[in-house]
DNA sequence: CCGGGTCAAGAAAACGTTTTCGCCAAATAA
DNA sequence: TTATTTGGCGAAAACGTTTTCTTGACCCGG
């Protein structure tokens, strides 16, 4: 019973060589004899012997994995960004480990530390935590081990980094309102994440640079899902004034909001305006087709793999190089309008 | 440079102890002097210990990793089947290895190799061959590795399998339309796979069932995606006489089927009523909110956890034991109807 | 004082590889 | 002929664990 292998023992074995000689015909080495090499590789294909990738990597130190850890795998963004990592590391030859912390920062912590047990030579971390690193990342540091956030930044904490720039996503979008006409525009922010954070700073900058008055109600919070989209923008809609417009922090939130004016008897754009972000699949087929700011999130992917490839090729590391002076990377793609219907006013 | 570890030796160096010590009490053995034990602990504490899976795993002989390979993770239906998955092996200690085959039969069967090298306990496959087996699944087979497919089956080839009870979502979805008053049923079919081919099944069962006639040209076929639905729906409205009604294939291609049928200025459903299938995040928000067939994917992906952990820790098998007469398992999860506006004829 | 038992620790073997080094025979050069 | 190189192969060590077996010290009862 069991799992049963053809190991490197067995070919051997049966053409009364050592696992040296047939070890060295499969690395390609030079000094054995061509029938000796045409033999083995016979053998190996008769037997399917394939190679055992964790005895291998205990003798070479090198696992040949790169891990992942994610809060779930709900939006496009996040899926996008893994196909986009998965189709640059497969070809060299690493495999991908990942795991979800369901948003919850202990599942994270213990993710992470099964990440360095698995000796991942690189690991991608979209973290769960609000905004600030704790000292969670230590085990990552101590070993030296190249650490990659991805999308999430902490204001606390120098590593390499990969996202959006969410500040232009949300200079970009507030903008876009403004273009269309509109003049009281609401924002729905999302939980206390970086990517956030800064939509607030791009949407404050942008309605500023326009000499546009915030109403201090007009911005609300929430969870970042349709559901928290929904109930805030009812609330918002007993505003008085109420809104003309509204920038969500993603195409969930706008989707909710999109429902609540609809419920409410409204019409969007004419009374609502609606922008959303992150271009979520299919988002041009809702009920008024919404206008949102892509993210990108194949560039991004590639973006964040390349860096992840590089710092586990070379080796290098979590902050320890940035203390010796060397900058972590930051790489902030640059977001893209999609307009949609839902924001249209201007023919 | 590079990655530095804690081994147990390093314990055990600083403590004047052998590592077997040192071992024997992070794994609770009980002939450790108690004394003795609050030193190793503490002195692992300090050095930031974590144990190396990769070595654990050669001398043990187990990885408590299990494999999965997907054609893509574009559809939710993927998505949640793997948090699903996550969600149940987890806590019992497995990693999950995930590999994409980018829908490219070669690719899948290198990510198979590869899952066998890096010395799965377990594979989880949703195959993207059209409908039949080859002998890529040999080397599994050879090794007696448990196999579970996901989703989609062979025709030629009994193995473990859990999915949606297609025959029935088609017939459901079909049903429902007659239902609605609606004669002239088409359908949008997917691709060559068993999901496919079950849903067709269950549309003509239902068809015959209520003895209504098929329109030879009233299945069109495609890839599966929004796009494919869009073109195959615009032809469809062609057939004289037009269907009142369509049953797609899955959500996207009714999303684009709803977008063709909207585009020629019909309207939906009172020209032409339309059922998807997945119910994919946010169809309710759709320009018409879709009525679509759940498949259940959190319950799919359980089962599919349940059997492929179950398989793993027994050490079961590929398709070795079926041969010795023991049936391999086959989990049909019944699909459930989510009414929406696109098939509400009735009032 | 001896035999048995208990307690605490370590030595050795094993898991399947890769790599370095050494060995021997045959071929070549001097 | 002798010295040197070359070609082909294997022995041994290493990677970080776990498990089994052995050892030695100590205590206890007879």
């Amino acid at each position: 019973m069991g799992i049963v292998a053809v190991r490197l023992k067995d070919i051997a074995d049966e053409l009364q060589l050592s696992v040296v000689t047939v070890s060295k015909v499969l690395q390609n080495y030079r000094d054995v004899n061509a029938e000796t090499r045409r033999r083995v590789l016979e053998k190996a294909q008769e037997l399917g012997y394939r190679p055992n990738y964790v005895a291998r990597s205990l003798v070479m130190q090198r696992s040949a994995t790169i891990g992942m850890v994610l809060p779930h795998l709900r939006h496009t963004f996040f899926q996008e960004v893994y196909q986009a990592i998965a189709a640059k590391a497969s070809p060299k030859g690493y495999s991908l480990l990942i795991a979800i912390s369901q948003e919850d920062p202990d599942q994270e912590a213990r993710e992470i530390d099964h990440m360095i047990s698995r000796q991942v030579e690189g690991l991608i971390l979209a973290s769960t935590r609000p905004y600030t690193a704790g000292d969670f990342l230590e085990p990552l540091e101590k070993r030296n081990l190249p650490l990659l956030l991805l999308d999430r930044e902490f204001a606390n904490y120098d590593a390499h980094f990969v996202g959006t720039d969410d500040v232009e996503l949300g200079r970009f979008a507030t903008a876009h309102l403004i273009e269309q006409g509109c003049t009281r525009i609401a924002h729905l922010r999302g939980p206390d994440v970086s990517t956030a954070i800064a939509r607030v700073e791009g949407y404050r900058t942008e309605l500023a640079a326009h000499k546009l008055t915030r109403h201090p109600h007009y911005v609300a919070g929430g969870t970042g899902d349709d559901e928290a989209g929904y109930w805030a923008m009812k609330s918002l809609l007993k505003a008085k004034p109420p809104p003309d417009s509204v920038f969500c922090y993603n195409d969930p939130v706008a989707a909710g909001a999109m429902k609540a004016v609809l419920d409410s008897g409204l019409r969007v754009p004419q009374d609502v305006a609606i922008v959303g972000a992150g271009n979520m699949h299919y988002s041009d087929l809702f009920r008024v087709p919404l206008t949102t700011v892509d993210q990108r999130s194949a560039e991004v992917g590639a973006q964040a793999a390349d860096l992840i490839l590089d710092l586990a090729e070379r080796g290098s590391t979590t902050s320890a190089t940035h203390k010796r002076g060397r900058r972590p990377k930051r790489v902030l793609v640059k977001p893209t309008m999609v307009i949609r219907e839902s924001s249209r006013r201007k023919r």
